[in-house]
DNA sequence: GGCCAGGCTATGG
DNA sequence: CCATAGCATGGC
């Protein structure tokens, strides 16, 4: 029994990785990031070699924190099946150490209804707010601030619409509580889909009020095991509009095909790079453009 | 103060 | 299939 660990692993970034619009409720201080998984406080460092990573409560197993963070995922070998061409090299120079995360699939569904129309800040402090609200408190270090758990399905659904409006979703709210009752209520299992071929799992969960293909796409491949999903947004239709169809317009139809034809098995794992790419490098190049063209 | 945000649903071509 | 309005909120 113990609580602290070094999970051995190499090139990982832990604030590209728990940054990165993936996870909504890691806090960094002096490179320290604090976070609850499985209901549980953690906090992790980057260390020669791996990751420090401390926990209140002393235990002896440390598989759940191994498989939410994916520390024996070959990152080379997933960037090496990547298609080589000039922008993918150009984000892996710009992500290097970049990860994905396998987290709880309840709270990925719900962080991802949540996210619709939101920018991360906002979405960050919604979900802030329901774990306040619904959440059990967990145990933390003395110094450390007080956290909770993510609330279950079941306390989403018995929750008051207007406790949800409190938290400021706004017209999410009604779609996540409608989501939860059916999840609580056993109309959807969320543990069958990791088993389940990526278009049958895809098409039940949007099943699911307030889950398009956008927040399928990323429940499946930010929580269910599915690589080969690949979640496109505002960013993401900008940024392979602008690299691979010479910014002229694209239909969606076009744009879905492409993606199928070309990024191959891990395109989950490019999209995730080409995201946070087009957020940093490409966003504040083009700023730079913007500012020297018009001062 | 206006634009836009890790979109979805409903409606009309 | 495609395009667009409406949605509730607030960061920048």
């Amino acid at each position: 029994m113990s609580r602290c660990r070094v999970l051995r692993v190499a090139d990982y970034h832990l604030g590209r990785t728990l940054e990165s619009g993936q996870a909504f409720r890691w806090v960094e201080s002096e490179e320290r990031w604090e976070s609850v998984v499985q209901g549980r406080w953690v906090r992790l460092t980057a260390e020669a070699g791996g990751l420090r990573a401390e926990v209140e409560a002393p235990t002896r197993e440390w598989r759940w924190l191994e498989e939410y963070l994916q520390t024996d995922v070959d990152l080379s070998s997933v960037l090496a099946s990547f298609p080589h061409d000039a922008h993918l090299t150009a984000a892996m120079a710009a992500c290097r150490g970049l990860r994905l995360l396998r987290q709880d699939p309840w709270e990925c569904l719900a962080s991802f209804i949540l996210s619709s129309n939101k920018q991360i800040t906002q979405i960050r402090q919604m979900i802030d707010r329901l774990c306040r609200e619904l959440g059990q408190r967990v145990t933390t270090p003395a110094s450390a601030k007080v956290r909770h758990a993510f609330p279950p399905p079941e306390a989403v659904a018995a929750a008051p619409l207007a406790l949800l409006a409190e938290c400021r979703m706004g017209y999410r709210g009604p779609y996540l509580k409608a989501t939860a009752a059916k999840v609580a209520g056993g109309e959807i299992n969320l543990g069958r889909l990791p088993g389940m071929v990526l278009a049958e799992a895809r098409e039940q969960l949007m099943s699911l009020p307030g889950v398009g293909p956008k927040v399928a796409d990323c429940v499946l491949l930010f929580s269910l095991g599915h690589r080969r999903a690949f979640p496109v947004d505002v960013w993401i239709q900008r940024v392979l509009r602008e690299l691979y169809f010479g910014r002229r317009s694209v239909t969606p139809a076009r744009m879905r095909q492409f993606i199928e034809d070309y990024f191959g098995a891990e395109a989950g794992y490019a999209q995730q790079y080409l995201f946070h790419y087009a957020r940093t490098v490409l966003s504040s190049s083009r700023s730079a453009q913007l500012r020297d063209t018009t001062s």
